[in-house]
DNA sequence: ACCGCCGGGTGCC
DNA sequence: ACCGCCGGGTGCC
């Protein structure tokens, strides 16, 4: 009797679910079950198939989930079952138990499962119609070492795995690369990528994922600066993301059904829609002010954000000062403001004054409900809890924007005329409608999480972007005395967060993590891309109705990445690990094109990124001013012509013995360090004092080495820039090899690890070992900066460079320069004549600390009158992501070995942003290594232009040819 | 009759 | 479950 009383508890116990709350509760309670499984769910990567076998689903009568053929299924662990702690039930994608496995399977399935050998996956073929039992195909996935265990425990209890292949996923599709390949040779189908074409795939997976179609959007009135046509794209876009229900990728309708055709999951409610999604436009397109623009002008059913406006035009948002006006809500608002943000921004958070008038773009009915809550609560400040919907919801199509959103599509661009409203709203289907009653129409807030360093472009942006008539509630949720009042943070129109705060809250009673916000926006998102950080739980522990990343690079190293962003969107059934692995990740990383296919219509499905390049209707979305590139060419002063002579022949005769022993590559160092000497002549004679150690004679081999490292390490150390001949580009994180060859730390070591055997050096075929890679700071400190002012001299180039920095100076003070140079040791020449001739300037390069880079930055980009006028840059300092539009001139003191280095350069202060024609020139020294080089980088430039089909080999001799080439031999 | 066989009751873990 | 298994009813051909 009492199993049989025991049962009766347990199917009451699925009752009572039913009953309270049939959509939370009892699907919730199992899901998130798997989800805890799930979040031990081991990584799927390297993982290989140990085999599979045919299984039974039991016990199929007492429970409602149903699965369709081909369905993948879930097999969880259930060692708390009173009957059999080795149960393993069987659940469907939503989470809904199907079944258990079958007893005695169950208990060898348990025993893997349980130790952690191999990751146990279900696919329903065929039974689903079945009312008692059906079959199903259970494989199993792990390390390569523990297959012979898993296969033996099995094979102990009778259980044979078998091995050949077989359907591993949901329509019958061969995921795996052997079922590809046996298949494609029989339907001529594909066969799996390679790893260089997966790379690539990656690489433009986030790729123009403009949707073409979904016209534009004109900002609420609130926001004041007018968005440009590729803003408003996206305002349009993100406002869809948020209002259509349009159902996530492969997710269809099938008569009463909704159906997932990756998975063969059905189910009878519509799939929580994701709404939100990506925002990847590259840096400077304007996320920020696009986000804001969303903020204000999707509000519940999308109308604009019900906001304040000040009577008065007192307040002086733009300026630095505080409001007198402020006292009131400072009290409440900026108790964390002052932890270290900007004072403009904390100026404008508490500049609100206090009469307010609902600014009249709102229908009735929501100005009606702004009125009467305004009293209900604290000190005039709208509080959203007590706002219901309105039930006759009159529909105004004066209201542009709200009769878009009725249509289901934006307004056409700079259509304005009310008819159009009208004729292109038709009679809405439910089908585009947000189902109101799931919607939660009391959420106010939208929580902005950034990281620290962004945090303050947050507020300026605000204040920037929001009329200063208009009171919008920005709160920063920071510092020590940041106030924790769910009422009080949920009645805010925008809360700003870090993700450090974030987490440090997370499980402490956080009051972010019981509000039911309206929107969560992740800036920077791709940052919590790892699933076991603390700081990525804390934000998928965040409640709210819409979702938003804001990531410029959404993927920073592998598909992985993306899963966590995915989990955060809710993109179902993608969120739980399991079945993002099953599907996507697995079947990528082992090449398989459908795999690949799936995730990129799923990233397409969610994503908007527009380029810097990206074009609409043919127009580019951003017009940069022009740029020319002109080369000056500086000859040489007679004395230093001499000086010049003298280490050219020198080196030419020491490169051509090189050349006719055919030895060139061994001594490649030395190659290195004559040529860098000859480069080093043209700039400045007093650059070679440190660089020209002398080789000699070397006793040993092993002492030769040390001295040609030695060697590079002055090439590298002065800034240099280096070509790697794995990656063709310039070294990055540089290693040098015992043969005395350099290579990015990363590109040698994929070539070491390659190799099955011994790895050889790409150059000169030496044997190389990992252990045996010289490492160096990326630029070393420069040596105690005694270019004392009386020792110093001028050269040709320095005088070429002051001749045209004084003009510029003349014909417009306001015009700033970049000074860029290889050698960090010419920038510091270069300080003593600028200083004489009175020009105010800073130093940015490779060895200065993170802080002191922005700070620099900073004081030049500004625009005061007496910020500085040049920017010594060093051709490497800092990252693509650099910003120095506040110069409109370039120097480049000296040509680079890779041309796509100086672009880049030029690009810092030719982007977003800059408003003058830039000038760029570039110092060639007549007769000159130089002049060969600027040869040799147009060649590569047509070679780069023609094809990519060059191989290393290619590349070495004409690394080889090259030197000859520079030597004129 | 300490068996075989029949047929009804019954059924996950 | 159109099964297997259990256990009661039953019993030559």
């Amino acid at each position: 009797m009492f199993p049989r009383r025991w049962r009766f508890g347990w199917d009451r116990h699925t009752e009572v679910d039913l009953f309270t709350d049939r959509h939370e509760t009892s699907a919730q309670t199992l899901s998130q079950a798997i989800r805890a499984a799930a979040a031990e769910e081991p990584d799927a990567d390297g993982s290989v198939l140990f085999g599979h076998l045919q299984g039974t689903v039991v016990g199929l009568r007492y429970y409602t989930g149903v699965v369709n053929q081909g369905e993948m299924v879930g097999l969880v662990r259930q060692p708390q079952n009173p009957y059999d702690s080795n149960a393993v039930m069987v659940a469907n994608i939503y989470g809904n138990q199907v079944g258990h496995i079958k007893r005695e399977l169950a208990a060898a399935m348990a025993s893997i499962m349980d130790r952690n050998l191999a990751k146990v996956e279900g696919v329903v073929h065929s039974g689903t119609k079945n009312s008692f039992t059906m079959p199903v195909m259970i494989s199993f996935w792990g390390k390569e070492e523990n297959k012979t265990t898993v296969t033996e425990i099995m094979t102990r209890r009778g259980y044979k795995l078998n091995t050949g292949s077989r359907p591993t996923g949901a329509n019958q599709k061969p995921n795996n690369s052997q079922g590809a390949r046996a298949l494609a040779s029989k339907k001529g189908l594909t066969i799996a990528l390679t790893a260089e074409e997966l790379k690539n795939a990656f690489d433009n997976l986030f790729e123009g994922l403009m949707e073409s179609k979904d016209g534009e959007k004109e900002a609420a009135k609130a926001v004041g600066t007018p968005l440009l046509l590729h803003q408003k794209q996206a305002l349009s876009w993100m406002c869809a993301r948020e209002n259509k229900s349009t159902l996530p990728p492969f997710w269809e309708k099938r008569g009463e059904l909704y159906y997932n055709s990756l998975t063969c999951f059905s189910a009878k409610e519509i799939p929580e829609r994701v709404r939100g999604g990506i925002l990847a436009d590259d840096m400077g397109l304007g996320k920020t002010l696009t986000t804001i623009a969303l903020i204000l002008t999707n509000f519940h059913k999308g109308k604009p954000l019900p906001v304040e406006k000040c009577e008065e035009q007192a307040s002086p948002v733009k300026g630095k000062t505080k409001p007198p006006t402020a006292s009131r809500l400072e009290g409440s608002i900026s108790a964390g403001d002052r932890a270290g943000v900007s004072d403009a921004a904390a100026g404008s958070l508490s500049s609100h004054l206090p009469q307010v008038e609902v600014i009249s773009v709102d229908p009735p009915d929501v100005a009606e409900i702004v009125g009467k809550t305004d009293k209900s609560t604290s000190k005039g400040k709208m509080k959203a809890t007590k706002r219901k919907p309105s039930k006759e919801a009159p529909v105004l199509l004066e209201d542009l924007d709200f009769a878009a959103a009725l249509g289901g599509s934006a307004s056409d661009s700079g259509s304005k005329k009310k008819k159009t409203a009208t004729k292109s709203a038709p009679t809405p289907s439910v089908e585009s409608f947000i189902t109101e009653s799931a919607d939660d129409l009391s959420a106010r807030t939208t929580l902005i999480i950034s990281p620290l360093s962004v945090l303050s472009n947050w507020l300026d942006q605000f204040e920037q972007h929001v009329r200063s008539n208009v009171k919008l509630n920005v709160y920063l949720y920071y510092g020590s005395d940041r106030n924790r009042s769910k009422r009080f943070l949920s009645s805010q129109d925008v809360v700003i967060t870090t993700y450090n705060v974030l987490s440090a809250d997370f499980g402490n009673k956080s009051p972010l993590h019981e509000i039911n916000w309206l929107r969560v926006v992740l800036d920077e998102g791709h940052i919590i891309r790892n699933p076991n950080a603390q700081m990525s739980k804390a934000v998928l522990g965040l409640k709210t109705q819409r979702r938003w990343i804001l990531s410029g690079t959404p993927i920073q190293n592998s598909v992985k990445d993306l899963w966590m962003l995915l989990a955060f969107l809710r993109l179902k059934p993608f969120d739980v690990r399991e079945w993002w692995n099953r599907v996507i990740q697995r079947p990528v990383t082992q090449g398989d094109r459908d795999g690949l296919q799936n995730l990129q219509t799923l990233v397409r499905c969610i994503t908007l990124r527009r380029t810097k390049g990206s074009k609409v209707n043919g127009r580019p979305l951003v017009c940069l001013p022009d740029k020319t590139v002109c080369v000056e060419q500086v000859e040489l002063s007679q004395s230093e012509r001499e000086e010049y002579e003298l280490a050219r022949n020198e080196g030419r005769s020491t490169i051509s013995r090189y050349v006719a022993e055919g030895t060139v590559l061994r001594n490649y160092a030395d190659v290195l360090a004559i040529l860098m000497r000859l480069r080093q002549h043209c700039c400045h004679p007093d650059l070679l004092a440190k660089t020209s150690a002398d080789l000699g004679a070397a006793a040993t081999p092993a002492e030769l080495r040390e001295r040609l490292i030695e060697k590079l390490r002055l090439v590298l150390a002065s800034g240099s820039d280096e070509e790697c001949s794995v990656c063709l580009d310039s070294v990055r994180l540089p290693v040098i090899t015992h043969c005395a060859h350099v290579y990015c730390r990363p590109c040698i070591a994929q070539v070491i690890g390659t190799e099955q055997n011994v790895a050889r050096c790409p150059l000169c075929r030496s044997e190389i070992k990992t252990n045996e890679l010289v490492e160096f700071p990326q630029e070393e400190m420069e040596e105690e900066k005694s270019t004392n002012s009386e020792k110093w001299r001028t050269s040709s180039k320095v005088q070429a460079l002051m001749g045209n920095l004084l003009r510029v100076r003349c014909e417009d003070s306001s015009i700033k320069c970049l000074v860029v140079s290889q050698f960090t040791r010419f920038l510091s020449i270069l300080e003593t004549p600028l200083r004489e001739h009175g020009f105010t300037f800073v130093r940015l390069d490779g060895t200065m600390s993170q802080k002191r880079r922005t700070q620099v930055i900073q004081e030049f980009q500004s625009s005061a009158a007496d910020s500085p006028a040049v920017m010594l840059l060093s051709l490497k300092a800092g990252g693509v992501g650099l910003n120095l539009t506040a110069a409109s001139r370039v120097f480049l003191m000296d040509p680079a070995w890779n041309p796509a280095t100086e672009e880049q350069c030029i690009d810092r202060c030719h982007r977003l942003g800059q408003t003058r024609n830039v000038v760029v020139t570039k110092f060639i020294v007549k007769d000159s290594v130089e002049e060969s080089m600027v040869k040799i980088q147009r060649q590569k430039q047509d070679l780069v232009e023609k094809a990519f089909g060059s191989t290393n080999t290619d590349r070495k001799t004409s690394r080889i040819d090259d030197i000859k080439a520079l030597m004129e031999l």
